[in-house]
DNA sequence: CTCTCGATTAGCT
DNA sequence: GCTAATCGAGAGA
């Protein structure tokens, strides 16, 4: 940790508003310590997940199985799951106990351990290292052993650095690939990218209006 | 047990 | 723009 930052707790991630911390997110930075390495991103688009009203959610309805488990903790913990059999997607657990609500951190910009990084994604674009949920996990070598992790810990940890991120550079869109929510919780405004640096990710992902299944 | 499908990505047309 | 890759969670029988 650098002197000019401030490691996150637990009051921080406390808010019951996961739209209000997602936008909160944006500007601090995500460090990971890993055997192969430290690395570190500022983040840039995040995706807040609503209680268990949210259609989007895996804890709709309070549904509490071995893999949402994590969910149901007080904000500060880590909940990654495993997607499309193939990504690991890494969402920070918000809110009080017993209230579901996460923030799915979608991007952020490598700002150290680049030559680390860039062992971890041969091949890859600096400016797609770490641009989509995916990408972000393989860039800062988060996996399921992380499933739980504690973000006031020494392994994964978020900084404030007194980044500040001005209004007219935060947009607000509806989420990626939630479509089988239905209507009303796929069109929620709950996704917080920051214009200010490249082109947002994860567009090229959406479905077209009217292609979506159902 | 079986079946379906996903909070995605990379590579090709 | 299209889709294979790849596998476990969750639901239902």
């Amino acid at each position: 940790m650098t002197k000019t930052g401030r490691k996150l707790v637990r009051a921080d991630y406390a808010d019951p508003k996961p739209t209000r911390v997602a936008r909160y997110f944006l500007g601090k930075f995500l460090c990971v310590r890993a055997p192969d390495g430290y690395a570190e991103g500022m983040i840039t688009e995040t995706e807040a997940y609503g209680g268990p009203e949210d259609k989007a959610s895996h804890a709709c309805g309070n549904r509490r199985t071995p893999r949402t488990e994590i969910m149901f903790a007080p904000g500060g913990v880590s909940y990654v799951y495993l997607c499309y059999g193939l990504h690991h997607l890494f969402n920070i657990i918000t809110g009080p106990i017993d209230s579901p609500e996460a923030v799915l951190i979608r991007a952020v910009k490598i700002t150290a351990g680049q030559e680390i990084v860039r062992r971890r994604r041969p091949g890859v674009a600096e400016k797609h290292w770490a641009s989509g949920p995916g990408r972000v996990s393989a860039a800062l070598a988060i996996g399921m052993h992380h499933y739980g992790a504690d973000l006031g810990g020494e392994t994964i940890w978020v900084e404030d650095r007194g980044v500040k991120l001005p209004a007219r550079e935060v947009k607000r869109t509806p989420r990626i690939g939630v479509e089988y929510a239905g209507k009303i919780w796929a069109a929620k405004p709950w996704r917080f990218v920051w214009a200010g640096g490249e082109k947002p990710a994860g567009v090229t992902a959406r479905a077209r209006p009217g292609s979506a299944r159902r």
